[in-house]
DNA sequence: CCGTATGACCGACGACATTGACCAGCTGTT
DNA sequence: AACAGCTGGTCAATGTCGTCGGTCATACGG
């Protein structure tokens, strides 16, 4: 269903997602309408969810990055949620099993940031803040065979 | 230095970065040549680090998607690191304060396979497993603001 | 007040994407 | 065994897009 063209150019177009059609053609062998082709079967079927492009935060001055759990206090998971997603310094969050029941992704400039961004939860849930001192893994693909 | 076009250009290659540089001319009200020299000097600014592709893992198999917090044992910390990055299964891997030294996405097929993953680590480290069950947040930026 | 640096525009040319016509290889049917 | 239909590919023509060289306006510093 996905054979090895595809994870071919899925793994190009990993690394640049603005390679050309012509360029993805000659990497894998095919024609370029080829290519195009299988770019939107992939597409299609959901595998290829989107084009986008990875940003440096700390151009805008979010010089700290933290994951914060959150435990929302009885009967506030919906409200805890709402207010994550509204705060938009949240850039990812997820919703996990367990005791803590949202782990996110926060960008803050400062310290002071950090203290009034976890404030506005504090009324709602119970927070546990770990600063990021180093990206070990970058996002990458698991092994597609 | 990052101005408002600079902005919009951005989030348009958020959303989707195989746009032509004719549609982001367009969108910005610059001529193609000036988007391609704003694009130029983001890229060498660090601003923007890459264009890249969304990928569903599930495509693959990967039913299963679990934040892993990992505390390595006393003297074990670098092995541990090591560890995780060999494991393409970990597709992110932040290092962190607090306690648990790594906080990770890791993706896998099934129960099993999560057993056997964390076994890995377990003569190294003590592990605190969260499966992933919704992300009400999904990768987006802060305000530039 | 002039010289320079910056960031934009335009037009031409070469590169690229898209389209349509066609073909090869399978698969299942009569 | 022959054939219809489907899939996934090629090629070539056409039109769109990106790039490059040259030009121009504006802002800033000597």
């Amino acid at each position: 269903m996905t054979d090895d063209i595809d994870q071919l150019l899925i793994k190009a177009l990993m690394e640049d997602s603005r390679r050309s059609l012509k360029a993805l053609a000659q990497l894998s062998g095919l024609s370029s309408p080829s290519v195009s082709e299988r770019l939107r079967r992939l597409e299609e079927r959901g595998v290829l969810k989107g084009y986008t492009v990875e940003i440096d935060p700390r151009c805008f001055g979010y010089q700290l990055q933290a994951i914060v759990r959150v435990r929302p206090l009885p009967g506030q998971l919906q409200e805890v949620e709402r207010q994550i997603m509204a705060i938009p310094e949240f850039t990812e969050c997820d919703k996990v099993t367990g005791d803590d029941c949202f782990i996110a992704r926060l960008h803050v400039r400062s310290m002071e940031e950090l203290d009034t961004v976890l404030d506005k939860l504090n009324s709602h849930a119970e927070t546990n803040t770990a600063i990021v001192k180093k990206t070990p893994v970058k996002r990458r693909l698991p092994p597609m065979a």
